[in-house]
RNA sequence: GCGCCUGUGGUUCAGUGGAUAGAACGUCGGCCUCCGGAGCCGAAAAUCGCAGGUUCGAGUCCUGCCAGGCGCACCA
């Protein structure tokens, strides 16, 4: 628990700074303290640039700093070596009796390597896909997927108690257009000849809801004469089988929810209308033109004001959504977090505009964006439209590509980052794809350790195993890394980056290769052998554990 | 027109204001008596879109421009 090796480095550093005050440097504030890995082996497993940035604010000289911080930081049995590098470096290299805790520490831990407790009794929602239930999930939805579960992982390991929800939209004039599409396809089953409705839906998934719905409630329908009253049944029969086939999907796709909640609760139970009396209170409604306008302009300067509810009585989906969130508001997150494609990127303003007057505070609600996918055929680019029926949907990626290297592709890469997914090239990727990459060192792994017990050799606990042995070049890399892992967990919680895990696991696996085709775990050596059998357990541990946080699998054998 | 995102080797992407900008794929050349060759090593390949600015120091921050993506509803 709560491992962060950079944390015990600031505590020495803040340490160093309060005795070096002493002696006479003035700062009247201090500079975040700033530790990363170098980029030279040279240069320590871990540097800061605190002389520089400390100068700056004390006006002293970086060299002067740097020099006295070096002087008060050596005694600590974390480094064996703390290097002051002109002009404003500080180097810090890990004592072997440190990297020997840390791979003590993962055998013994395990899981719990990477688990903080600064987030201990904090509810933080996420809340992502949330597609209209108007059709199956496509590959964009698929980043979506990946992104938001991995992330929910990533924030539960850092001690949040997280909760997954799926907002589902199940009103509304797009609803509407969905049942009247089913309707049609109904017809047509019948040998009828109906015009499709304009802004229908035309994909081929509705025609087996169509034939469904005739089996199930045909005989209901034929007695009803009035099609007003079909529509409403037609369309909770819809939006049922729509969202089935999509927790099929996300099922396969390895993502759960804890909760689903659906947009038309907010009318049963008349929160709706509560929030509208609640914003009504505030003085932020007013009405115009027929309409009822909330009044955005008042906090977002230059931006027009917003309709809630239409000309025609119905409600807007912004109306519901804040409504939506004075619910998630009053169910005591500490933090939510909404992750949206970039397509609801205008709407950002709006919500948290909304979320203002609710009483949200400023950092309660955060909205991730992430760019949109597009699919990359040949040299042809097609941008995915589940309106127009043209899409590649989320179960064609999996089927084409499987749920791990799908997985991996979209948290690979930053939510900022357009996404060119080429399926061509995906499709053949399975060799080269880096996934296989990361599992085939844990199957390796798995593969050495099997071997060894085949041999007899019995697993030692670590406090009885010499690692002192573990001294060549590629050991030390391999455990320096490792002893980094709790930081990286950290900083993709805190920035909400979880790509920062799959590239952490790239370095890793690519560390073990290298040390793999160099040394042999198993040799007449005994005493080295239950070393090197405790190391790469510790790499074993560390790479099932990020692939799980990632929701990939972790093969024994591939 | 306005707002947001992106522009880094041939391609896809990493890169927390710091030290000589990294990796993968592709290309070329090597490495299997021996724990899994789905691996490893080496080489070629980058004016970090362009132009200014801030700074001791800019791929990273600011301004302008160029190119691409997404928005700019009484749709969701």
């Amino acid at each position: 628990m709560d491992n962060s090796v950079k944390k015990l480095i600031e505590n020495n550093l803040r340490q160093a700074l309060f005795q070096i005050k002493k002696k006479g440097f003035s700062y009247h504030r201090l500079p975040p303290i700033i530790i990363t890995q170098p980029k030279k082996k040279e240069w320590g497993d871990l540097s800061t640039n605190l002389p520089f940035s400390l100068s700056k604010i004390s006006g002293e000289s970086s060299l002067e700093i740097g020099r006295a911080l070096v002087t008060h930081l050596k005694g600590s049995d974390l480094f064996s070596r703390v290097e002051f590098a002109p002009p404003g470096f500080i180097n810090f290299f890990f004592s072997p009796s440190y990297l020997k805790e840390t791979i003590r520490k993962i055998v013994t831990e395990r899981k719990n390597f990477t688990r903080f407790s600064e987030g201990k009794n904090k509810l933080v929602q996420v809340e992502f896909i949330s597609a209209n239930p108007t059709g199956p999930l496509h590959i964009g939805h698929g980043r979506a997927a990946a992104f938001g579960d991995s992330l929910a992982n990533v924030l539960s390991k850092v001690g949040y108690q997280v909760q997954k929800e799926y907002y589902v939209n199940d009103m509304g004039g797009q609803i509407k257009r969905l049942a009247y599409s089913l309707w049609a396809r109904m017809q047509e089953l019948e040998g009828k000849r109906v015009s499709f409705p304009k802004d229908g839906y035309r994909g081929d998934y509705l025609i087996p809801i169509a034939k469904k719905a005739q089996e199930e409630l045909g005989e209901k329908i034929r007695k009803i004469k009035d099609e007003s009253k079909i529509i409403p049944i037609l369309t909770k029969f819809v939006v049922k089988e729509i969202l089935k086939n999509i927790r099929e999907d996300l099922d396969k796709f390895g993502v759960k929810f804890n909760n689903w909640f659906f947009e038309s609760t907010l009318y049963q139970n008349n929160e709706l209308k509560k929030t509208i009396s609640f914003l009504k209170e505030k003085d932020f409604l007013y009405e115009k033109e027929g309409a009822l306008w909330f009044k955005t302009s008042l906090i977002l300067k230059g931006k027009q004001d917003r309709v809630l509810r239409r000309k025609n009585g119905d409600y807007t989906y912004f109306a519901s959504d804040i409504a939506y969130h004075k619910d998630k508001l009053k169910r005591g997150f500490y933090r939510v977090i909404d992750i949206w494609g970039a397509d609801h990127i205008g709407y950002v303003p709006r919500m948290k505009a909304a979320a203002e007057v609710l009483g949200y505070p400023p950092e309660a609600l955060k909205m991730v964006i992430y760019q949109l996918v597009t699919l990359k055929k040949g040299e042809k680019r097609v941008s995915a439209s589940t309106r127009e029926g043209e899409f590649i949907t989320l179960k064609e990626v999996l089927k084409e590509v499987g749920r791990d290297a799908a997985r991996f592709f979209f948290v690979l890469r930053t939510a900022d980052s357009h996404l060119d997914f080429d399926l061509e090239l995906a499709k053949k990727q399975t060799p080269e794809n880096p996934v296989f990459y990361i599992q085939y060192a844990h199957a390796r792994i798995c593969s050495i350790l099997e071997k060894a017990k085949k041999m007899g050799i019995l697993l030692e606990e670590p406090e009885k195993v010499n690692l002192d042995l573990l001294t060549t070049p590629e050991e030390r890399d391999i455990m320096s890394y490792l002893a980094l892992l709790p930081d990286c967990l950290k900083e993709a919680a805190d920035s909400l980056e979880p790509h920062h895990l799959a590239v952490y696991l790239q370095e890793l696996s690519s560390l073990f290769h290298y040390f793999y085709t160099r040394h042999r775990v198993i040799s007449e050596n005994k005493e080295l052998t239950n070393a090197r059998l405790i190391l790469i357990q510790a790499v074993k541990i560390v790479i099932a554990d990020v692939l799980n946080i990632l929701g990939i699998s972790a093969p024994s054998k591939m």
